[in-house]
DNA sequence: GTAGGGTTAG
């Protein structure tokens, strides 16, 4: 058995030439120059069929070919049918019946005709024929190829077929040929992989004789989405010949598991050992430096990208992600000249600048792009829609909120999402119709989401309601038990209400629960480049003394004009004195205090915070654009906040 | 015939 398979398997030459051999061997002497000159004709007539073939763009036209075919002694040749079916298949003709027809036809079907019928079931996802094949091809004797299998394995892979792809698996085994063609086994490991058994496509590689660079990449990648990075870097160390590719996965396996300081780290690396770069690798780190927000990274990058020959200033791809990622570094202005820049523009590019603006609580530039839009042949998609309701959330705008909500099914026929019940929850909310939200919550037509009581949660720390907050918390506490966010949330909403004792309820629940609060802190960028970050009472800084003097002399100034700390702010039962002792030293009050000193009289000052932003801060900040005339971006885990003389974009709505 | 990808609201 095995024997046979091998012989087959390694077949090149098609039924014709078995055929003449056969007539040569029964009379050497006679057909020898008969032979020569007849395969020379026929090699040339091949050739011009399959030049042909590639030329076929409808049924007429390859209909014409085989009867051509049927007319010249290439009527039993496997290689012209094969490529025959292939044309048909690539010309989304269904199997059957006319390429099956043509397969049936033959005699002496060889390895290549059963592959090509095999990969038409394949595309069709008709897996029980293919196999029929396969074991018909098996039975005769007639290879397998290898790449039957790949097809095969691909197969199981995309249907998540797992049983009959360990079934295959025995098959490749018992035929023992191809431990030699490493096609098999990635497509194996690929198979195992997608079918959710990591661990199976592991052994499999542990157990390759050979192994190439396509085998390391595939199970790099499949680590980087489980999220273990370090199983992802620990294969990458040791693959010996790193290609582009397995860069890439491991740039864009750290930007997608929220570690931009380790993707750009390597991207770093990947361009220091001399490997090219392409959009693909350009876009992991794009998002990286989109989820670090510093502006530093964000020149650097669209310099790389500018120089990069793939990714041009004006690829649609790596345009739109640029914008997103200098929205979310605090510069909405360099993401709309991206946006004007680009020579191509598609959904992607839309939806980010309209949530770029939106973000920024630019509202009505927003709502222009979005009217620029629809004039275009690009068509809005649900995203989009997040973006256009998120922008009237943060503007207030109520009715424009609800009419664009019913557009959408009406006009564009994208059912509303709990996402974008979650953007109207957030409208309401935010506008203080909190019953109403409250109201949506309950009677909409979709199953509420953590997503959308966090919504309204939020809303009730604007507004202090403490009653609702309770409700949409419980249910968070349902939902998402470990999310420490909603309980820290509701114990504010308590405390600025003055109910200490429910305060002490919800604290003891969360130590009941092992969860502990995320240390607060800020960073900001000196002018060299430097981060600094700060956590609240941080005194570790080494200019900390001119950083406590400068903001006692900003607090001073404000102080008379009128700002009054805002003492509802800490969550803490203790008296006035130590309230405004804490206020003073919260992580952005020192990011911001220490730009005041560190920076250039005038410049803009950027701080990002990895937690909300308090009332207090909000308005310290506010009245230092004013007094010291500087633009001053924070952005928080929510959103940004552009001060400039006195007013944020937020609109004091965060 | 095999490996890598951009926008999502609290």
């Amino acid at each position: 058995m095995v024997t046979l398979s091998r012989k087959f398997s390694t077949a090149t030459s098609d039924s014709l030439t078995y055929i003449s051999l056969k007539q040569f061997s029964q009379n050497p002497q006679k057909s020898t120059p008969f032979y020569q000159i007849q395969q020379q004709q026929l090699e040339h007539l091949k050739s011009q069929i399959v030049t042909t073939l590639d030329g076929c763009k409808n049924l007429t036209q390859i209909k014409q070919v085989h009867a051509r075919i049927l007319l010249s002694d290439l009527e039993q040749s496997c290689y012209v049918l094969a490529k025959l079916i292939r044309t048909l298949i690539k010309l989304n003709f269904p199997v059957d019946p006319y390429p099956r027809s043509i397969f049936n036809r033959v005699k002496y079907p060889n390895p290549f005709l059963y592959n090509a019928l095999i990969r038409g079931y394949l595309i069709e996802e008709r897996l029980n024929e293919s196999i029929e094949l396969y074991s018909l091809m098996r039975k005769e004797g007639a290879g397998p190829l290898s790449f039957t299998f790949a097809a095969l394995f691909k197969a199981c892979g995309a249907k998540m077929n797992m049983s009959l792809g360990r079934q295959i698996h025995g098959q490749t085994i018992l035929v023992g040929g191809f431990d030699e063609d490493l096609h098999v086994g990635n497509s194996m490991i690929d198979m195992y992989i997608k079918c959710g058994f990591l661990e199976f496509g592991r052994k499999v590689f542990d157990e390759m004789p050979k192994r190439d660079v396509i085998s390391w990449t595939e199970l790099i990648s499949a680590y980087a989405k489980t999220g273990n990075m370090e199983s992802a870097g620990e294969l990458f160390d040791g693959l010996p010949v790193k290609d582009m590719v397995a860069w890439t996965v491991m740039v864009s396996g750290f930007a997608q598991n929220a570690k931009p300081r380790e993707a750009i780290m390597v991207f770093e690396k990947m361009q220091e050992s001399g490997v090219e770069t392409d959009e693909i690798t350009l876009l992991g780190v794009i998002s990286a430096c989109a989820q670090l927000g510093a502006a530093k990274y964000a020149d650097w990058i669209r310099d790389v990208a500018e120089k990069s020959e793939f990714g041009g200033k004006h690829s649609v791809v790596v345009g739109s992600a640029l914008i997103d990622m200098y929205s979310k570094c605090g510069s909405v202005g360099d993401a709309y000249r991206v946006f004007q820049g680009m020579k191509e523009r598609n959904v992607y590019s839309y939806s980010s600048m309209i949530l770029g603006f939106a973000m920024h609580g630019r509202a009505h530039d927003a709502m222009k792009l979005f009217d620029e839009m629809v004039t275009t042949e690009i068509k809005p998609n649900r995203v989009t829609f997040i973006g256009v309701l998120t922008a009237c959330s943060h503007a207030g705008m109520v009715e424009q909120g609800w009419q664009i909500f019913e557009l959408m099914e009406k006009c564009y026929g994208i059912k509303p999402s709990a996402d974008h019940y979650t953007c109207m929850v957030d409208l309401l909310g935010r506008a203080g119709r909190l019953q109403e939200a409250h109201e949506l919550v309950k009677t909409m037509p979709i199953e509420p989401h953590g997503g959308m009581w966090g919504a309204l949660l939020g809303a009730c720390r604007i507004h202090k309601s403490p009653d609702i907050a309770a409700i949409a918390a419980n249910h968070l506490f349902e939902l998402e038990p470990y999310c420490i966010g909603n309980y820290v949330l509701l114990a504010n909403v308590y405390a600025s209400c003055g109910r200490w004792s429910d305060v002490s309820t919800v604290r003891k629940l969360m130590r009941a629960r092992g969860l502990r609060k995320n240390p607060a802190f800020s960073w900001i960028e000196s002018e060299k480049g430097m981060v600094h970050e700060f956590f609240s009472g941080d005194m570790t800084h080494p200019r900390s003394g001119e950083i406590k003097q400068a903001l006692e002399d900003l607090l001073e100034r404000l102080e008379a004009k009128g700002y009054q700390p805002h003492l509802s702010s800490v969550p803490y039962d203790v008296n006035d004195e130590d309230k405004r002792r804490i206020l003073m030293t919260h992580s952005e009050k020192l990011a911001l205090a220490f730009g005041l000193i560190s920076t250039l009289p005038g410049s803009e000052i950027r701080i990002v915070k990895n937690v909300r932003i308090c009332e207090d801060c909000h308005s310290v900040i506010c009245g230092a654009s004013q007094i010291m005339g500087r633009e001053i971006v924070v952005r928080d885990i929510m959103r940004f906040h552009h001060f400039h003389d006195g007013i944020c974009s937020c609109g004091n709505f965060w």
